[in-house]
DNA sequence: CCGCTTCTTTGCGTTCGCTCAACGAGCCGG
DNA sequence: CCGGCTCGTTGAGCGAACGCAAAGAAGCGG
């Protein structure tokens, strides 16, 4: 990651965030004084699991990915970061440490405080650490949601949730279809959804002759996104 | 539930709580006065999945279950609330209702707070609102922890990892072992790892024949922990 | 333009864990 | 004390998904 520049970041792009609602103007123009932007290059990380928890981020422009690897060495994608998205802020959790790599998916900024800020900041802003709780509360949904498919839905299912969580978040509308708008392996998909690439490319490629996603190399566009949510979810 | 009866709470019961630490003594009363005493019978809920969040809680004695039922009705274990625990805090979440259903597994007893109390506790006790994102926080870490293990490891590991962190948690010392201290079934065992009460059953048999732990109708004691851990995690 | 690397596809055999089924055992209420 | 309910055990068969293997694309760098 590029070294930090004391830039002042523009208050407009980030006063509409859910996280800074309610905010007093000045406090948020207080707080993003604070911030350093950061560069980071397709491919870098912001910061490595098990590295000091030094500093905490928000993503201003780009996507990351976040990703885990067990002790016997498998790596699991806990989720994707986009534009407005708060993470790396493991002092909030009470770790000293990252619990996971930030890689950029693509070229993306970065604004980073000293984790040092972290108390004095929730302290000063009450209306912040409401927010942040909704964030991770949020999170924690996110988390107990992919729990739940994990434990009760076949893979199939999975793979088509987490497909139209990417398009939903991350999509382009792109000729007949909502493409998604980063590069994304089927091993990536893997990694989501807790199974392998050759499951995943099975499935691709079957949804593929059914005209329901067109593939490609570190690509993917939803083509039918009903027939994947009927996959997703047969009842409703 | 019972219907909330304003006792007094002995302050001395949770101050030493990781969620009260370093918050003033007077904000601690303040903050317990406003609480209800409800006392909840074994089998009873305190709240309902779906139902409209009108409270959070704290666990004073007992313990729950929080679970959670699929659209297509199967139900997931989410967590165990054990006493000290926070729970129920929906509104933090931004969510209006409960994500899940809260069950004594043993004759308990809660504090409650009417929701509309949250957003004026957190924001005039700032130690308060760290301290719930830590909470939170880690509740998210666990909520990975088991992301993790469901998309890495085999039945066999996921069930000896929950059954040593019920153990740890919930356990009392018996004989020659630690009895997990509430009523589980191995349905609910399933239920926490996702898998089917059969292999639970089957597994925990197979363990039983080696010595590893005993079963009997809705309880469980870890005899030789050391072993399960290393079925846990074969490599450390 | 060529060669290498990374990503993807596809086939085949295997297996883990599920489903279905039946029975056994503990506990409670009448 | 007996009947019924819930919970637990165990067997047999099956199938979804994995592991292994090999070969094709697509992109990148030299």
């Amino acid at each position: 990651m590029v070294k930090a520049r004391k830039v002042a970041i523009d208050i407009s792009l980030v006063r509409n965030l859910p996280l800074f609602r309610d905010m007093q103007p000045e406090a948020l123009t207080r707080l993003m004084a604070r911030a350093g932007a950061h560069r980071v290059a397709q491919g870098e990380t912001v910061f490595e699991q098990g590295a000091q928890a030094t500093a905490f981020y928000l993503l201003l422009h780009g996507r990351l990915k976040v990703t885990q690897v067990t002790p016997d060495g498998q790596q699991v994608m806990m989720r994707v970061v986009h534009p407005g998205d708060l993470f790396g802020f493991a002092r909030a959790l009470a770790r000293p440490d990252y619990p996971g790599t930030a890689r950029a998916a693509v070229d993306s900024i970065v604004a980073g405080w000293p984790m040092s800020d972290w108390d004095t900041v929730v302290e000063s802003n009450p209306r912040l650490a409401i927010n942040a709780l909704q964030t991770i509360g949020q999170r924690l949904d996110e988390a107990h949601t992919r729990l739940r498919e994990m434990s009760t839905q076949e893979v199939e299912r999975r793979v088509a949730h987490a497909v139209l969580r990417l398009a939903e978040k991350a999509g382009r509308i792109e000729g007949g279809g909502t493409r998604i708008d980063f590069p994304i392996t089927r091993q990536d998909i893997a990694e989501m959804t807790g199974t392998t690439l050759h499951t995943v490319s099975r499935l691709l490629s079957g949804w593929e002759a059914r005209g329901l996603v067109e593939g490609g190399r570190q690509k993917l566009t939803v083509i039918d996104a009903g027939a994947l949510a009927r996959i997703a979810d047969p009842a409703g």
